[in-house]
DNA sequence: GATGAATGAGACTTCATTCAT
DNA sequence: AATGAATGAAGTCTCATTCAT
């Protein structure tokens, strides 16, 4: 084999798997696609990843460092925990509307079309949701964020990212709504969600 | 003809299909197993539909629909507009957890695998966020809801309750977590986010 | 109806299928297509022909009685049995040569790939024939023509001519063979086959 | 694998092919049947063959290679170059009457039912009108052929009898006419278009 | 007369996967 | 490691024909 073709079938074959999900999309995606870009059998794919899934998990897993390496860097840059926050926000949106497709590569499990990831690869996936555990505990301590189970609301805050970022690059948006102006908002409204306030009003007169 | 079999082809079609989504997943709806189940042939479909994607934004549609529906019925409950948003967050929860196949048709769309959605159907899906619309401006004239913007809000609220449900049905929630606490928490967070607060506690020794 | 719609829509019928006979050929040649030509039901051509076949016939018919008519004018320019002979032979192919798919029409059965042409219909397409035989009765009266059987004859002379543009329009000419010249000495060597000669010259020191 | 399924795929494909064809007919030859004739999925003779009309291209080849064979045998017996053509005509005949439905293969292409027979196969084709025009060449030099041209008399020779040929197959003889004697005529007047001959007698009474 | 609905067959394409080599 | 052959399923399209209205 030449030297420059020392760079491993496995990897060729997901750089190229990735190359074509980004360019064609999930939909058409195929063993035997990816097989013809690097020029290779499609059964020899068979030799490195179990099946088509395991090939996605791969691109999967790969995507979600991918997010999370973006993320982790962020929350250097302040000191203040919901700056920090709105940053993980801002960071996560940034992500998603620069690489749509290999952001909704993470969310491809959504429905029922792929056999289960992996329990195992969860694990690296966990990396993001401890650095927004970190911020909402710092915040916590600041006495700025109300929260008793950090853990849980990263979950929550995540799961409200991803879905505006659905809403967002699935294109169900209201066309009199500005894009832009939407993300805004709803990080603003998830942002205060977090917040410790003084007192809530609420209107006596109501029942519940 | 019997009269058994007055009920239309293309009704016994979306019957059918919807049967086969719920029972089987999406990864295993073919128009060939649809006609199978009901015993008629392929083609038959394509004089109905024009072809998979078609058939499967009708089902789309359906879902939505009955979505709305649970949604509309619950705002009548109560009066107190925090209450009522309460209401809507916990119908929706509801219907995704009673329904959860159902529910995931709905944001079949969200990756790339479909055609899109077509733009006329998306009127009918509009209705939630209606409903979502009124009730937050009813706490906007009650003063207990911040928003200068309600119809944006509502996008906003939605999203991030699909993004919780998308979350719990994706099974991608930390196993030490628990399912209702979470949605709980979630629904508790969105719901602060829309509130009027008197004050937001904010530490003014950080920078921002 | 309109008094432009007066043209019964067999007639209609006959004409549009005609035209994508011509245009599309026979590969291409529906029902289907023929009904949104002329923007009926496909259904409707059963009202006025038994089947596909059926509808295929008359137009074999017409095309017959188009080439019969061309031969039919032909002889009356000259007096020549042999000149008319060959006259005969050069509206065959004249024919053929300017409405190549219609001249093909006439020979769709020549496979097995159509129900049996009605035997009555063949009665009309008899007449090519008897006015070659004529021509051949006429030439044996002037001497000039070696044939005891002029209805046989009749038949080898119009075979031999279609095999002739059979190889022409089926464009299995050799390259190296200029068309013209290969139909022009074709007809020659057809007409000589039936002229009277005083001796051939047989080797006979051969065999047989 | 059994020693018994030796026989590549592609071959029993093209001999099932063979089979339908001959038994059935071009009409209700189809690619499912001959897959379920050798038990075979209808997608595994797409790995053979490009589409329908490769395979029966293949079938084309197949069955002008036998004539040509035929053909070739035939001319050794005799010495008499007439003879010699005369024999090749019979064999000719003698092909398409003892495989009728394989000798209509050959000419499937005369009508536009069929993509055109790519032009490299025409080649194998060309070996019949060789041995043809060897004979003729013999005969111009034993000075009983008057052709200056044989590779074009070669391809006139063999249309002629195709014609002849295809109005016998088609039945489309004339029922007072009987076959056998129809096809002797034919031949006598086919060769005698060929033969030297001292003088044609003509009435100079006549124009042209 | 005319039509829409349905059927069953078929061509063609693409695919994931398996198996023997 | 790697491959070619084969499979079975499926989507999509087109078609001739039938049937009930």
């Amino acid at each position: 084999m030449d030297e420059a073709q020392k760079i491993s079938l496995k990897q060729q074959i997901v750089d190229a798997a990735r190359q074509v999900l980004l360019s064609d999309g999930y939909r058409n995606f195929s063993l035997r696609k990816i097989a013809r870009a690097i020029d290779v059998s499609a059964t020899s794919i068979y030799l490195h990843f179990e099946n088509k899934d395991d090939l996605v998990h791969t691109l999967m897993e790969e995507a979600i460092e991918r997010l999370n390496n973006r993320l982790e860097v962020s929350t250097v840059e302040h000191e203040d925990p919901i700056a920090k926050l709105k940053e993980l926000a801002y960071e996560y949106v940034g992500f998603a509307l620069d690489n749509p497709r290999e952001y909704q590569v993470i969310y491809l499990i959504s429905s029922d079309e792929m056999s289960r990831y992996p329990k195992e690869k969860f694990r690296k996936a966990r990396k993001g949701y401890e650095i927004v555990t970190q911020v909402l505990e710092e915040g916590v301590r600041s006495g700025l964020i109300a929260e008793d189970q950090p853990r849980i609301a990263a979950y929550t805050f995540w799961a409200q990212l991803h879905g505006v970022m659905s809403v967002v690059l699935s294109q169900r948006l209201d066309t009199r709504i500005d894009q832009e102006k939407f993300i805004e908002e709803s990080i603003d409204h998830i942002i205060k969600g977090y917040q410790v306030r003084t007192s809530l009003k609420t209107n006596t007169n109501f029942d519940e």
